[in-house]
DNA sequence: ATTCGAAAATTGGTCAGTCCAATTTCAATG
DNA sequence: CATTGAAATTGGACTGACCAATTTTCGAAT
């Protein structure tokens, strides 16, 4: 039946056929793949096959599989990292926010830079929506979430972009960031962060890379200060991190 | 048979049990797993099952599947990130280097305040390293990686770790990047490079943040004139990359 | 007509057995 | 001792079947 071909690895082939449809939007997200039947049928290919793919793109983030139901289109790009594949990567979320604040601030400042007005008009639809989940009293933090990948998106940067999402990835999978979650929300941090955010914003209107850079700084400077006052965690990454991490700032060099 | 458990997603578990045990040196790297349907046959499932698996290990990049020979480790921990999974990600080399100048001399100059002294000879060991392949005229590059993840490494900061060792993954999977270093590698370029690498290590060793940070974005933009230099590509992420990118580098915002 | 619930259909989860193809092993051969 | 080729090993894939979770259908009750 099959003879020639790379003969190897036939999961692969169908996964990435799979995958191209899915990128291309011949299955949007949220609609259903085919039943493992008819796509073994339509591929040529035995079920056991199919499944093998479907675990790949399962992995990779794409579907979601669920009995009797049937094959979710999660994602339309690949989302993985580690964490995608369910492994233990409850990094500690103040070591995490450290890195943030380092990369996300940079990432601003470069934004600036190169941001295009759709990039803005987009930004600014974020900050419409957190402003009314805020209201709302929302808990999901989605709009939060988005308005920060817009900014590493208006680097027109592809890897800055993806980098920024990894990190947010890693966000949902701590138990702990979970837990204090549920406690922010009650409060009125979130207030103070919309603010934070249009000051953001603001300054990437301005094309002012200091000046986004600085925002953004505070801004997640603000965020730890506020988990660290919600919870008692003793975190090990804290001690030596508060002041010591505003890192360089000299003039410019390259050129 | 299978009738209570989680029901759901077999071989997640299955995979998750070999991951602990190839994670714990139960089998080294180098070494096979037994055969699928040994494996079976131990965790008391069918061979379908314990493919599935496999396929998952092998995406994570922990295992290499060869028909024949049988299943390899090929790493203890998951190495993954969406490049392990085979996916097309040949994302152009000025537009990575970007994206690393941007976040490397960031963390360099992080890394100047909280290096320990073992990080440093690490570091000393690698630059010995990356010397005796410049003599030896290697091609591999592989001190290069080694030294510049050792700083990220130095952060003390895993997310920062992580995030600067998926940036280097990307670089071997795409094929202009191979292109390029097999030219490199003819050239002299690389003394340059390894001057840079000991400045870089001076300043982390003197802990001067400002030093360090100037010292690894010098050194990465003479890497991206090189490549531009080699290549006559015509990259859309070059202009208005050169110098725009130099971004921040103002008073510290925070405290 | 609407609502509700049970039966039927749908769909993924898994298994057992079989055959094919690539690789490795190892003994016979020169 | 090197080479070769057959046999054993091992993964690749298929078929057909049955189970379990979910969804859909449709008739009965209101």
């Amino acid at each position: 039946m099959n003879s020639d071909a790379k003969t190897q690895r036939r999961y692969r082939e169908l996964a990435e056929q799979l995958q191209g449809d899915i990128a291309a939007g011949r299955y949007e997200v949220g609609e259903r793949l085919p039943p493992e039947r008819d796509l073994a049928e339509a591929f040529s290919v035995s079920r056991p096959t199919i499944r093998e793919a479907l675990i790949m793109l399962e992995i990779l983030g794409l579907v979601q599989v669920r009995v009797g139901s049937g094959i979710h289109v999660v994602s339309r790009t690949p989302t993985l990292s580690a964490q995608g594949a369910g492994l233990a990567d409850d990094v500690g979320p103040f070591e995490l926010l450290q890195a943030r604040q380092l990369i996300e601030s940079e990432v601003a400042a470069f934004a600036a830079n190169r941001t295009t007005k759709s990039d803005i008009a987009r930004m600014r639809e974020a900050l419409d929506m957190e402003r009314r989940d805020v209201a709302a009293g929302d808990t999901d933090h989605r709009s939060d979430e988005m308005f920060h990948l817009l900014i590493a998106e208006a680097t027109q940067n592809t890897v800055l972009h993806e980098t920024v999402r990894s990190l947010w990835q890693r966000r949902h999978r701590s138990a702990m960031w979970l837990q204090l979650h549920r406690r922010i929300a009650e409060q009125e941090y979130r207030r103070q962060w919309l603010d934070d955010h249009q000051a953001v914003l603001a300054a990437l209107r301005a094309r002012n890379p200091e000046a986004a850079y600085d925002a953004m700084w505070s801004h997640l400077q603000r965020v730890r200060e506020t988990l660290l006052a919600i919870s008692d965690v003793d975190d090990p990454h804290f001690d030596g991190f508060l002041f010591t991490s505003a890192t360089i700032k000299t003039a410019v060099p390259g050129g």
